[in-house]
DNA sequence: GATACTCCACTAGATCATCTACCGGAATGG
DNA sequence: CCATTCCGGTAGATGATCTAGTGGAGTATC
């Protein structure tokens, strides 16, 4: 993957994004942790970052949740992958959260830009 | 004010949004802490949350940072109020941080809503 | 078969913005 | 006088993230 001249992105703003977008990335199927770090910044243009420092705890966070589970598998280049899936209850967070996203995107773009 | 039904949303998601909001709020003139929370909250229409504990220290952090300055003035119900105005470099960092907000907005737009 | 490299998971420690829950003072209204 | 509102502020905790590592197992190279 070729450097990037973007700064990483997570952090400085969007604190909590991050599990939206796991949750998204893992609504078309289940996944191990290498493939959803990848999914998203390739879906995103390479503008959001996921490092491993923040993907491995906002993974083991959603399971502690409930929102996720996991199996152990392996991966396409065999070896060894802890694979999660969305769980019944992650699939009604992720429409909640993506509603609760569309919100704050209108509310800030609202002070950004008033009519 | 009228007690609401929303959650509030600070914190939630949106880290470092707050400063942005701040950023633009002042940009069309000095303001004091307690008019710049009521603005935000009022065109968001409520959506956002400006928290006293997440709004002084902000505004101590972006004057740290030399993004605003600030004066004691007296305020329209004649208290001591401190009022803080956009410097050039803030003029600047809310053109910067505007930018990079639609940048994010994009991306993860296109993770939620791919093509 | 030794070595280097990639893939994959994981963690400790620190940083930093935010929230909760306070305090103190000064003006206003009863 | 007393309660309330307006205004600024802080201490301590929480919680997500980042930095900078560890370790192991498969693969490729020599």
């Amino acid at each position: 993957m070729p450097k990037r001249g973007n700064q990483p992105i997570q952090g400085e703003m969007l604190q909590g994004t991050l599990d939206l977008l796991i949750l998204k990335t893992l609504g078309v199927g289940p996944a191990h942790g290498h493939t959803i770090a990848y999914a998203i910044e390739r879906q995103s243009e390479d503008v959001l970052q996921v490092e491993h420092g923040s993907l491995y705890p906002a993974l083991h966070r959603l399971e502690d949740r409930g929102w996720i589970s996991s199996f152990w598998g392996t991966s396409e280049n065999n070896r060894r992958a802890r694979y999660y899936r969305l769980t019944p209850l992650g699939r009604k967070q992720l429409a909640a959260q993506t509603t609760r996203w569309d919100e704050i995107v209108r509310a800030v773009n609202r002070i950004l830009r008033p009519a």
